[in-house]
DNA sequence: CCGATTTAATAAAACGGTGTAGTATCATCC
DNA sequence: GGATGATACTACACCGTTTTATTAAATCGG
């Protein structure tokens, strides 16, 4: 491996010098142009590489990033780590990812193995499950650059970028309603997930304002947050069980839409001609399921992107060892429309 | 931080004598038990966390490993990127993933900053696009441990993991012979992909032992190895319109198979009453599509944490300098029956 | 021409570990 | 009783950078 002190004889010239003109020094600026090029092009022509180790040992910075997500198989965090990947790129971090696996004993142990490779930020990604406050008072504890990604953690001291459900239950509600719907059945999810009650806020801030009857009849809960497919063909059964008429459904989420469908289909209702069905987050699989699935759209790399800038923009603060408060930033998601969706009886 | 001088400090040695034990050096064989324990707690005490650059610096061993995925977003790399960190998991190693989005720009620019990170080892995902050969050579002509996944290469030097295409349309063309199918569709895979010739001798194998015809009439290819749907959906409209009856198609994979069914059902054939359908890879969406498709699943996961293995390996091989040939392992996928495929008219 | 400033560069000290060579003590053995 | 060897450590150099302090020459204003 060839070394800075290789480059620096190369060049007739001290490590130092080469260190400041590749690195860009302050001091750097003291040196005469021709100077510089001869050290890059000589670095260049012998393929030099600066050790990392050596670098980040010295300069206690080591241009690393961690990330943190529930689940790498859920497509919801694929598409958001193409968005931090996206943002990375440019930048000289390159994140380590480690995938939780939903299970709270994988996040503490590798908050620490992050932190034992000496990571300058975190994003941490969270799915639709419930954070354990604990889990992130750990976090708080250690004073480290962190974005929490896809939910509003309950503390205050976090920075946080995520998706402003409400809307989006809202854009669907009224998407049904103006198509006519006016008998809706409602599959919410569970309890314990806070985007469910946001989603169920936005419905009723929907129909407040529309006078839309919500028949607390069709309104049911999934139980389970790990099968909302499953959740979703049994709850939609329970609700054709009931005899009551209704027109058109709203699912909890795109999963909970596709087991809704596959219970309406087999119930011998026609999709959307006899019941409309929406879904929520896009998942891909939404685009080429049949029916097409309309749903709402969260803008995972917009999202992602954000809470990179906002991670890179904190970082900057902490080596200056300035003060940032937190940012909290809520984006619109939007409504995509497919085939899912009809006026009733169309 | 603490230092291993701190450590050292508090326990009245040396920090040789802290490093000897903490690592368990070959020498600290001559440290008694005690003194051991006393290290040990004092560390733990402290809170003491090794500074890893300080490690790789001497030591020379960065304890990281790379893995470049070719896109993400793909189930497919979800599935075993999952293998991979489970394997590593229980080895101090640390992943850094790279996402090259099918960018053969990108896979030079990762290369190089993996390289430059000085990782031990590289993890290479190989979706079914063909490699550029010359991106291989870059590979070799460092002498950096490594693994291809999912493909073989067409190099000899390097090690690689990868599914017995072959054997997967064989099982799915029996499966479908079995259930009574006589005339059957096939839309193979683009031309470009080295899969799809392994998939299609699978397919003569099948047909050469069980003299079941092959109408050339009746099997299309894909030409854009980007829009398998929209592919599948083509090219299933162009074999109805030929005429010709078939009872079943073979699809060159999950999502050619979705779109497959879509043109089926828009002409009004019901799958898999009018027409049986089979996938191939397996992808998530396949189990809740409607009908659940059958497919042929690969062993992502065993694959990945195969691969993992004879990293780790070969790693250990190349501390030691010692030589060890590629290793070249074919898995067996497996069919996975569901409902899109049936007796003929059944 | 003198002191101050700018320019161009360097020596040496970190950073925090690990590996090698060495020391000191004590038991063992012929 | 001196050589041998095991035991229990330590001193010091080194890994490859960056940083701080310093030097030396050139330039400049008055």
């Amino acid at each position: 491996m060839v070394t800075i002190r290789d480059v620096a004889r190369q060049c007739g010239l001290s490590p130092t010098t080469v260190s400041m003109v590749l690195s860009r020094a302050p001091l750097a600026s003291y040196i005469p142009e021709s100077t510089k090029k001869r050290v890059i092009q000589v670095a260049e022509g012998l393929g030099y590489q600066p050790n990392p180790f050596a670098q980040a040992l010295r300069s206690r910075h080591s241009h690393t990033i961690g990330v943190m997500v529930p689940d790498i198989a859920d497509p919801y965090c694929a598409q958001i780590l193409r968005g931090i990947e996206n943002s990375f790129s440019r930048s000289s971090y390159l994140p380590f990812l480690v995938d939780i696996q939903n299970n709270p004993l994988r996040f503490r142990k590798y908050l620490n193995v992050l932190l034992g490779r000496r990571v300058e930020g975190l994003i941490i990604l969270a799915n639709s499950l419930s954070f354990e406050t604990e889990l992130l008072s750990a976090l708080e504890s250690r004073k480290i650059p962190s974005v929490i990604l896809g939910r509003e953690p309950g503390t205050d001291a976090l920075s946080w970028v995520a998706t402003d459900n409400e809307s989006g239950t809202q854009q669907a509600l009224e998407h049904l309603y103006r198509l006519g719907h006016r008998k809706i059945a409602f599959i919410r999810g569970p309890k314990m997930i806070v985007d469910s009650h946001d989603q169920w806020a936005g419905i009723c801030c929907f129909a407040a304002t529309s006078a839309l009857e919500l028949d607390p009849r069709l309104v049911v809960t999934l139980s389970d947050p790990f099968s909302s497919y499953e959740g979703g063909y049994e709850r939609t059964k329970e609700l054709l069980a009931l005899g009551l008429p209704f027109t058109a459904l709203v699912a909890f989420d795109d999963m909970t839409a596709f087991g809704a469908i596959r219970a309406l289909i087999s119930a011998g209702l026609r999709v959307p001609h006899d019941c409309s069905v929406i879904g929520f987050d896009d998942i891909p699989a939404a685009a080429f399921y049949n029916p097409a699935l309309t749903s709402v759209r969260e803008h995972m790399e917009g999202l992602a992107s954000m809470g990179a800038e906002i991670l890179l923009e904190t970082i900057r603060a902490h080596r200056n060892n300035a003060t940032v408060s937190p940012v909290r930033r809520k984006v619109k998601p939007e409504l995509i429309v497919r085939e899912s969706t009809a006026s009733p009886g169309h």
